[in-house]
DNA sequence: CACGATACCGAAACCGATTTCGCTTGACTC
DNA sequence: GAGTCAAGCGAAATCGGTTTCGGTATCGTG
């Protein structure tokens, strides 16, 4: 007798390439004598197996490359191992870099916890429910992540009527059960606002996104409280949709009608840049004509021309606190921190300073 | 006997919020009095059951709120019904947002072809293949779509080793079976270096991106071919990692050393902005004194001040192709547009125009 | 020495679908 | 009227794990 290849001939079906066949339980358990469930408990680090059977198994189970099967185990567990993240598709390509950020960051975490991160793109927003349905209706996932909850968000209302777990990106004041974690939007307009004030202006517009957001109103909460506290109020305001064409319009209006203020604080970055674009092409230099702020802090938002004054705050770590707490709330334990209320940081850049006349 | 209220006496142990215990296919059938198979197949519009049948199942099946676990068809088809796509946790916030936009379509129209995107992160990239191996082994994807691949990929040759479906962003000059999905980034940059010659620049520098993705050599190769027909060549080059800061580097380089060119070719948008804003800062006006062009079409680059002169293609429309690809492969039916080479478009805007001279 | 703990492990059921194989029927042929 | 064939459906196995419920040693204890 040879002296047998031992590496090849110990793995039997998946030397050549090409014959993915792994190893199954069962045959683990031929090849050490032990019953499938022994072996499952061994693996799973169940307290009532021998340690020296443990050792065994593992090393068995290194050796013949094996991996249990998480469709089996999924469906023997009755859990997905799984969490969505359903995304309406947009046309703005500047929120979605945050966006993309904070999925890496989720995707990450979770996958630490075990957990998969199932994306799921949708379309028509109308059928946005639709989607949670069938997500969870199939077992594809133990639970969602909800971004940018709006008020009488119908898919916070679906989640919670099915029991669904969920963690949302936008607060609920009345509710303490509700997990979620929220940007402290106010005080970051607070510190926008109280910043430009600091610099000089008096005379202070406000560009606003989508009402129907939930921070919308933090917003200019933060924005009156620090106007108040010096006496002011808004110059103007202006609507916009969070879009880069909106921050244009808005600057444009605003030229139009005859510029009554030195400073403009845009609810967001892409907006910024985009008043910041049109100031220019109509002649205004940003800062010294005028002074605008943004919020997101999106990394382009640092090498616009000038960069742009913003509130920013991780979105990798919003991510990750997200990933922690809907892995928690789905095995059970209810996290203490249920709610996180995260506090932005001001980042003082170019595109403001003291108005023309100081 | 009352009248039973019948929608909730259907459906017995959902009526109450929280109790999401689905009905499943032995109960349906327990209701129908046909068997599980019978059911199996009518739901899955086999041709052997009657059409009164399949009708009276599907009925059945919506009056009872019937929704197959995937999870137990998964395991019971052997397929994962999911496609994994791997991101390396990148700093990069400018391309992020070419991800986002690609990643939201890719998962839009695999939905669409009954498959889950599986989004997963990793920080160390040098443990890149392992997430691919553990992906596959344990059975989450039936396949993968590779993004930006790279000369000797250890990627693909893992996947091509272990014969698992995958299909690159990236194109494979000598295999012919492979599938891949590519921008002909040597169309591109000849037009934009076309567009350049064509506007009067004779001296013409070009800021390079990391030569080991498998693109930079299409598009030292479309700019080349256009200076060659012009008989001029690259006044200078440069290079830089895809980063906005790498434009800000070498533009701050270029001064230094005495500007020698009147235009700048940047291997993609976000180099392009940061060159843009560097120039601003050492006193030159863009487009006036310099001349400079991205890549990649990134929405931002739009509202950039100025605007930028770009090459860009469809995120979404590559996202859906791959889609379609790599659900092709994975049901053995090789689709003919195996390898699909996507032509970008030249998109002149602000950021160039004719040299000062002229 | 008998008895109850305790530590480890196994048999069998189970998760909820799909798949294989074969069994009825009725219609149709000769 | 026997034989053939297709249409329509069901029994049982299967996928590969986990869970439930016990069972067997081994050990200490009174």
């Amino acid at each position: 007798m040879r002296a047998n290849t031992a590496k090849q001939a110990v793995r039997p079906g998946s030397a050549q390439p090409g014959s993915a066949r792994r190893a199954t339980l069962a045959e683990l358990s031929q090849h050490l004598g032990l019953s499938k469930p022994t072996l499952s408990r061994a693996l799973n680090n169940y307290p009532d197996i021998a340690e020296a059977t443990k050792q065994r198994v593992r090393a068995a189970a290194e050796a013949l490359g094996y991996k249990a099967s998480s469709r089996a185990r999924q469906l023997s567990s009755g859990k997905a191992e799984a969490i969505g993240l359903v995304t309406a598709l947009n046309n703005n390509g500047l929120r979605s870099a945050y966006q993309s950020e904070f999925t890496n960051a989720l995707a990450l975490a979770l996958s630490r916890l075990g957990h998969d991160l199932l994306l799921h793109a949708i379309d028509d927003p109308a059928r946005e429910v639709e989607a949670y349905e069938r997500l969870s209706q199939e077992g594809k996932v133990d639970g969602f992540i909800v971004m940018r909850t709006r008020e009488a968000d119908e898919r916070v209302a679906f989640l919670k009527d099915r029991n669904i777990p969920f963690v949302t990106q936008g607060r609920f004041d009345g509710d303490t059960t509700q997990a979620w974690l929220d940007v402290d939007t106010d005080d970051g307009f607070y510190a926008v606002t109280k910043h430009l004030i600091n610099l000089g202006h008096k005379t202070i517009a406000y560009l606003a996104g989508d009402p129907k957001i939930y921070t919308s109103r933090h917003r200019r909460a933060g924005i009156n409280r620090a106007l108040n506290e010096s006496g002011l109020s808004l110059s103007q305001e202006f609507s916009g949709d969070f879009s880069a064409q909106a921050g244009r319009r808005a600057m444009r209006q605003a030229v139009e009608k005859g510029l009554n203020f030195t400073a403009l604080i845009c609810a967001n970055d892409a907006m910024a840049m985009g008043a910041v674009s049109a100031a220019g092409e109509l002649g205004l230099q940003v800062p010294t004509d005028i002074s605008i702020t943004g919020y997101d802090g999106v990394r382009l938002a640092e090498v616009f021309n000038p960069p742009i004054t913003t509130i920013s705050h991780s979105a990798a770590d919003c991510g990750a606190a997200m990933a922690t707490m809907i892995v928690g709330l789905i095995q059970g334990k209810v996290p203490r921190d249920l709610q996180q209320l995260v506090k932005p940081a001001l980042i003082p850049r170019g595109s403001t300073t003291t108005p023309k006349g100081l």
